[in-house]
DNA sequence: CACATGAACCTGGTTAATAG
DNA sequence: CTATTAACCAGGTTCATGTG
């Protein structure tokens, strides 16, 4: 059918960065854009419009398809117009150096807000921003420090404490579970636990993978302090993104603490109890005990992970066999050989 | 101060008892 | 017989307190 034969088909538009629209009706593209660049007092020519809704070009074909009161912006020529995301960008460079007055206008927002999404956004947008990354020491900032001892003087100083606080408990329990070995096995698991012990301690029970001061390999951080949510154990990446950093305020270093070190084969469930079941049948084998420290105390086990991405279930994921007992040399020599892949 | 310890807490899965 | 419920256990963490 002839164009000139349709009713005329309406729409919403605006310029560029505006957000006053008007209507207008067309029955080409052309038509549209004349009326459009006269309202607004733009010049037709290299003038073109587009979608608000993602951008793409309003052109002759796609004019009538689509719907009746659609949202258009009108471009000029050297301007473009990507949507939503355009939106989304203009509104992220805002916060690239944030600056009193928009967070005194998002308090101001957020003050009369009633809808619960614009309150959240606003209210994470506000929590976000109030952030103090770059302060280390309780001088810089005295808020981080609330409720903490007085012996903590720094930002990196308590987070590695925290850390090797949790990896401290997990030896624990390697030493605890003692009492339920076999008494013929108890003497050489204490011991092996007591080698483990020294081990630990000479690594500093591990705090640097905390500490955004270590140096790079130590530390699960980057050196201002973020953290990534490394995903269920069976999986490989966080599909949700998830990251925090503990360093930025008061709140953040208070949600960290739900964040787990994740032991991808289990330590209550497997670990601990292969190691015992490993000593117990040595039989003359030599235990390989700096596997299982490997997996009950280091990063080649352990995942951190926000809680939603914390599986809880059984992993069903057991020790590997071959690297139980230190490989077999010639049965006469004492001395280990080194440990083969 | 560094570390050890145990209680308390949270969450979620498993399992056994109980109600319908 | 199935569906709930409750108890228990495992994954974790923090906190207060004690000890060398």
């Amino acid at each position: 059918m002839l164009a000139v034969f349709r009713k005329p088909k309406t729409f919403k538009l605006r310029a560029l960065h505006s957000q006053e629209k008007f209507g207008v009706a067309g029955r080409s593209c052309q038509e549209v854009l004349q009326k459009g660049c006269l309202h607004l007092q733009l010049p037709v020519a290299g003038s073109r419009l587009c979608l608000y809704e993602d951008g793409t070009e309003l052109t002759g074909d796609y004019f009538w398809s689509v719907p009746d009161n659609s949202e258009l912006v009108v471009l000029t020529s050297g301007q473009t117009w990507q949507g939503y995301v355009s939106d989304l960008s203009r509104f992220l460079s805002a916060f690239h150096k944030p600056h009193a007055g928009l967070i005194q206008a998002a308090r101001q927002l957020l003050s009369d807000e009633q809808a619960p999404l614009r309150q959240k956004l606003l209210a994470d947008l506000l929590h976000t921003v109030s952030e103090n990354i770059a302060a280390e020491t309780r001088d810089e900032d005295p808020p981080w420090f609330e409720g903490l001892e007085s012996r903590f003087q720094s930002k990196s100083g308590y987070l590695r404490y925290s850390c090797e606080s949790r990896i401290r408990s997990y030896l624990r329990e390697v030493h605890s579970y003692a009492s339920v070995v076999g008494v013929e096995a108890r003497g050489e698991y204490s011991r092996v636990a007591d080698l483990m012990c020294h081990k630990l301690r000479a690594a500093g029970y591990n705090g640097s993978y905390f500490d955004r001061g270590a140096k790079a390999g130590g530390r699960l951080c980057t050196p201002e302090g973020w953290f990534c949510c490394q995903g269920p154990f069976d999986v490989d990446t966080c599909a949700s993104k998830h990251s925090i950093n503990p360093y930025g305020n008061r709140e953040s270093r208070v949600l960290f603490s739900t964040w787990n070190l994740d032991h991808i084969i289990e330590k209550k469930r497997t670990v601990v109890p292969a190691l015992a079941e490993a000593i117990t049948e040595r039989d003359g084998r030599e235990v390989a005990w700096e596997y299982f420290y490997g997996l009950l105390f280091t990063l080649e086990n352990l995942k951190l992970v926000h809680i939603a991405c914390h599986k809880k279930t059984t992993h069903r994921l057991g020790c590997d066999p071959r690297r139980i007992y230190q490989p077999q040399t010639k049965p006469k020599r004492r001395r280990p050989a080194r440990k083969r892949r």
